[in-house]
DNA sequence: CTTCTGACTGACTAGTCAGTCAGCTAGGTA
DNA sequence: TACCTAGCTGACTGACTAGTCAGTCAGAAG
């Protein structure tokens, strides 16, 4: 937190959460974190670059807290239902951060640069989420015939669909998380009974 | 075709595909439409108008193509099969309709005024999913114990997931086609014999 | 004490962009 | 003939923005 560069970092995920990517100016960062402009030169050669370090930033530091938040879940697939459910955005803690991500997916479609680094994060997140999936079958809470890279891919793609519709207002936080259990019940051929939602 | 204002609107869409909404200029649409920058202003009023009125548009073609392209497919859930995969984007043809799409609803996160656009297409879209759901089960190929808005709003999750992946390079094509079949068989309850991609 | 350096700023520049405006032109009307 | 209007443009403007630069200042080093 003293360190300046830090500080200016988090200023920018704040009003890139705030304005979009897109509508981020160097100004007002500058404001937000109490700075000239100048210095975010001092810091940052350009406004890409900024851009880019936020959202590493960013990715950082999410991934953190969520490990944090699922590492005493005593069983696997408790712990994958609490991280799907963080990734959603249906938490509201963690709105901001899938903000974020859902900014950097979606400037990677038009920066080549940035796309690199989103690949790097989707593959992490989607061997974290097969990981846990494997581990949850090895404590026999996954039916036998599940294809689990299957499983995981449209896990995730639900994660992120559901984490939009919540974001864009289309669905509302408690439908999403309801939906997301009953996903990880169908695509892990769980028979209607582990639940936890907390 | 003749129609200015559409040819515009066109033009407008072609920019968006290409530069994205935030990076759509003025000056940019006009080269593209053979035009004076002035013409726009002639034809609507600000940016933010050409810009709403252009996803409005791209919208209610990409609707009447979808129609078109499922109309003479004898089975409900064939032309369910064949509306998700398009809406994914795992179609080429229809990847600038769904570029589009995800322009229009990542930039409601930030406009009041297009969230209530987003909204609208977004429930219509839904409703011809469980439209097609409902008539499946008639034909008989839907489980009973299917709860058919559950495995409608997942089913939209995990296309618009997948479509993301689609276009962020993510996953291919072809990939995420095989897992929208997998995800209509699984949500549906088909036990794996119904199928034909085209 | 002096000198040096890293952190930092205010003022500026060059460039971009949405939007305006006076006016041109072709085709229709009186 | 003269007049009007819709469609259209080139030239312009004012607001804004990324990036630059000369210079300030506190504190460390000698």
């Amino acid at each position: 937190m003293a360190d300046r560069k830090t500080e200016i970092l988090e200023a920018t995920c704040r009003v890139i959460a705030r304005e979009g990517a897109d509508g981020l100016r160097m100004g007002t960062v500058a404001r937000e974190a109490g700075v000239s402009s100048a210095l975010l030169h001092y810091y940052f050669d350009t406004r890409a670059d900024l851009l880019m370090q936020a959202f590493e930033h960013a990715d950082v530091k999410a991934d953190e807290a969520a490990d944090q938040a699922i590492a005493d879940i005593p069983t696997a697939i408790g712990r994958l239902q609490r991280l799907l459910l963080i990734y959603a955005g249906a938490d509201a803690v963690f709105r901001d951060d899938w903000l974020l991500w859902v900014e950097m997916w979606r400037s990677s479609i038009f920066d080549e640069r940035l796309a690199e680094s989103v690949r790097r994060s989707s593959a992490a997140w989607v061997e974290q989420i097969q990981g846990l999936i494997e581990q949850a079958r090895e404590e026999g809470a996954v039916s036998a015939e599940v294809n689990i890279e299957d499983a995981t891919q449209r896990l995730a793609a639900v994660v992120d669909g559901l984490g939009l519709q919540v974001l864009t207002g289309t669905a509302t936080h408690d439908r999403a998380a309801d939906l997301i259990v009953g996903a990880i019940g169908n695509e892990l051929g769980i028979p209607l009974n582990a639940r936890s939602t907390a």
